[in-house]
RNA sequence: GGCGGCGUACCCAAGUGGCCUAAGGGGGAGGUCUGCAAAACCUCUAUUCGGCGGUUCGAAUCCGCCCGCCGCCUCCA
């Protein structure tokens, strides 16, 4: 049984999905008008990990994860860099797909744009005029005579408040929104907007206009999964007033539940900052792929639990690239010693009652940084069973132990898009960080092997010192010298 | 001001009533191996979980107060 903490009831709860064997996942996506940053990676990878791991229980998983293509600040990047607004959107789906590849998150079922959603939003707005939760105003500034703005009647949503914890009253009293006379309330907010001069607009029947960015997920996850989702995520920023909006809309428009289990992760901080344009301490997944391995990244972002706040550092990245490499470490040596043991096969029943502790963890929220945790566990004893048998010979636990632990490794990893690779493969990755070629560090070492056989130690040391200079590390092994890269 | 979260070793980080006389990673000290290293392994590095009270047979874990940090309340992953 899988429990998983819901931010609505702000308890963890046992996870039962509305249709046994079945879930139905919707997470907000970016807003494409800028590259995205380590933050949005770090959503985008728990619920990758979540969706995965759903998956690999054995569910049938519907993901959705939108695109928000339209919306006020695509407009102002389009105006400043004199390009048409689609060019923005554009530009930016096609960076965000590209970082999310290169992070190794898998695309969700279904990636929806507000702007191929426009149809079910305007019906979406039409079913909440209908039902007296939703109202037209006169526009300002419209490009087109008699366009009217729709506003969303907060009073009208009696149980508005229950995810954020809000009581409507002290929002009303602390409003730091500027009056609109036009609203009804200042709390309510926009569902559409009549476009102005030189704006993107659809046709409504409130005259050319625009959807308002709360909708848009509501109508999106509506016509893609159904009135009811089991679980709806992103990041802890967005419960008030984006998550609450859609509580109100999609419960007033189908009289249901909307979401049956919140999931909300934390942010990634800098220097224990949040990151903000303000503060001017960014820092775009591409940067950072830059000077680490995805992989390294995704470890770094696993290792802590997706609630807790993690603070992004040069060293923390250092730790997870070195953990990493530890375990492709431990992993070449199974691969390369025992070979007729690791690849043994293994029996299904065998492989589910020695995964049981970590699916555990999982089951608890997801508890990746406790997994990882386990894992190292097992790197662990793997070195030391390797190490006992290359002295003493493998027995018949070795033989039945070591198969396991591979093929576990491998089966984490797929959920955890960790530890999924070869080792040559990680280690060749490794090498296209570093400017010497193989054939020079190959030269080195035989250079090195000639003073070694004629014990000429400092000549020997002194090689070894210069390649490791250049990030390379040499091993001498009863089988000869080894290299790779720092 | 309202709402929420966090504070575990030198650093990062699990654990949230008895498997904890507290995982794992990094760092440090010593050792095995080695020409010396590296890698790997072994031992050590929190009798203690921000502080003070309380509940309990039993608390890092529950409750209260205090101290410190952070987020949301406006766009935000």
């Amino acid at each position: 049984m899988i429990r998983v903490y819901n931010s609505l009831t702000k308890r963890k709860e046992d996870f039962t999905p509305l249709k046994e064997g079945e879930v139905r996942m919707y997470v907000c996506g970016p807003t494409v008008y800028d590259l995205s940053h380590i933050g949005h990676a770090r959503s985008a990878v728990a619920f990758d990990v979540i969706y995965r791991y759903l998956k690999w229980k054995g569910y049938q998983v519907r993901y959705a994860r939108n695109y928000t293509d339209i919306d006020d600040k695509i407009i102002n990047r389009a105006r400043e860099e004199g390009v048409p607004w689609e060019e923005i959107a554009r530009r930016y789906i096609r960076a965000y797909d590209d970082d999310m590849r290169a992070l190794g998150v898998e695309p969700p079922t279904y990636r929806p744009k507000a702007t191929e959603t426009i149809p079910q939003i305007i019906r979406f707005v039409e079913v909440l005029i209908e039902k007296g939760h939703a109202y037209t105003v006169e526009a300002r500034d419209a490009e087109e005579r008699g366009a009217k703005d729709v506003y969303y009647r907060v009073r009208s949503f009696p149980s508005y408040g229950k995810l954020s914890g809000k009581d409507i009253e002290e929002l009303e009293a602390g409003a730091r929104v500027e009056v609109d006379e036009r609203k009804e309330d200042p709390l309510d907010f926009a569902l559409w907007k009549a476009s102005k001069k030189g704006e993107p607009s659809w046709e409504s029947p409130w005259g050319r206009g625009r959807p308002g960015w709360h909708i848009e997920c509501s109508a999106m996850s509506q016509s893609l999964l159904g009135e009811t989702l089991d679980i709806h995520g992103g990041g802890k920023d967005l419960i008030f007033p984006h998550h609450e909006n859609e509580i109100a809309q999609s419960e007033a428009a189908t009289g249901k539940p909307f979401v049956r289990y919140w999931l909300h992760n934390g942010f990634v901080n800098i220097n224990k900052e949040k990151m903000s344009k303000s503060l001017g301490n960014i820092l775009t997944i591409r940067d950072v792929l830059r000077d680490y391995p995805a992989e390294a990244i995704r470890l770094f972002l696993l290792s802590s639990h997706y609630r807790s706040p993690i603070d992004y550092s040069p060293e923390a990245l250092n730790e997870a690239e070195a953990a990493l490499d530890r375990f492709y470490l431990t992993m070449e040596r199974m691969e390369r010693d025992w070979p007729d043991v690791v690849y043994k096969v293994v029996e299904d029943e065998e492989l589910k009652a020695y995964l049981e502790p970590y699916t555990k963890v999982m089951d608890d929220d997801f508890n990746t940084a406790a997994l990882i945790g386990l894992i190292y566990e097992k790197v662990n004893e793997a070195n030391r069973l390797m190490d006992r048998a290359s002295k003493e010979g493998a027995d018949d636990e070795f033989k039945r132990v070591m198969p396991l632990m591979r093929r576990g490794f491998v089966e984490l990893g797929r959920f955890l898009g960790l530890f999924y690779r070869s080792p040559e493969w990680y280690f060749e990755e490794k090498r296209k960080r570093i400017s010497i070629s193989e054939e020079e560090i190959e030269q080195m070492i035989r250079e090195r092997d000639e003073a070694r056989k004629r014990k000429d130690w400092k000549r020997a040391d002194e090689i070894r010192a210069e390649l490791f200079r250049k990030g390379i590390v040499l091993e001498d092994t009863p089988k000869g010298t080894v290299w790779r890269v720092k």
